[in-house]
DNA sequence: AGCACGATTAACT
DNA sequence: GTTAATCGTGCTC
């Protein structure tokens, strides 16, 4: 299968995460192929959304959220894990869907190296997690997902019917202030163990 | 130069 | 249910 094409990435932020849903996540590393299926992402959507790095403007860190669709931003926090988010909308527009939880399918046993032997539930299923079990950090930010060749990229895979979508606020989002805060924005598929607990 | 805090996780009680 | 781990980022002094 090849790359999801930028067309895909480049529109609204709501879309781009419900669709990703059902998507195969694909990561090449070290000669292995490790992927899995995304059932839980969360759409930040611009400089007014306080929750969406953006809020703070264009700096070093958000900058790859101005650029084109279909860029990875990856991203360090608590001092130790490290977030993979996907790029969307139109360039000049910093947003981005934050993969939160894939189900693993392919290169499992390395996926279990990377992450000290744990359960196939608990391998993928939170954003700090699916990084770790597919090699993601500082090296992987900024990577274009559209391009063939890529050491990382998202291909078409499932399509969950509609009403297994669900939606809810966004996780871990602290004090951020109303009406951010509450904003239904994140998306996963129901009844899947995969999701974050 | 120093500070508070974070789109979390695992290991506790 | 609670908390330690651990450091880049953006802001203030």
């Amino acid at each position: 299968m090849k790359p999801l094409p930028r067309s895909f990435f480049s529109r609204s932020t709501r879309t781009v995460a419900r669709e990703l849903l059902g998507c195969r996540l694909v990561r090449q590393l070290n000669g292995d192929r490790l992927a899995g299926i995304v059932v839980e992402a969360e759409a930040y959507i611009g400089e007014q959304d306080q929750a969406c790095h953006a809020k703070v403007g264009k700096t070093p860190r958000t900058q790859v959220m101005y650029g084109p669709a279909g860029f990875s931003y990856v991203y360090f926090t608590y001092g130790m894990h490290w977030m993979l988010n996907v790029v969307t909308a139109k360039e000049g527009f910093p947003a981005a869907v934050l993969i939160r939880a894939i189900q693993p399918v392919e290169g499992i046993e390395v996926m279990q190296d990377l992450r000290r032997g744990k359960n196939l539930v608990d391998l993928c299923s939170g954003p700090a997690k699916l990084t770790q079990a597919l090699g993601i950090a500082r090296g992987q930010n900024g990577l274009d997902l559209c391009q063939p060749s890529s050491e990382l990229w998202i291909e078409s895979g499932l399509v969950f019917p509609r009403h297994v979508i669900a939606s809810s606020p966004r996780i871990g989002l602290g004090e951020t202030p109303e009406p951010w805060r509450s904003k239904p924005w994140r998306y996963l598929v129901k009844n899947n163990p995969f999701v974050s607990k």
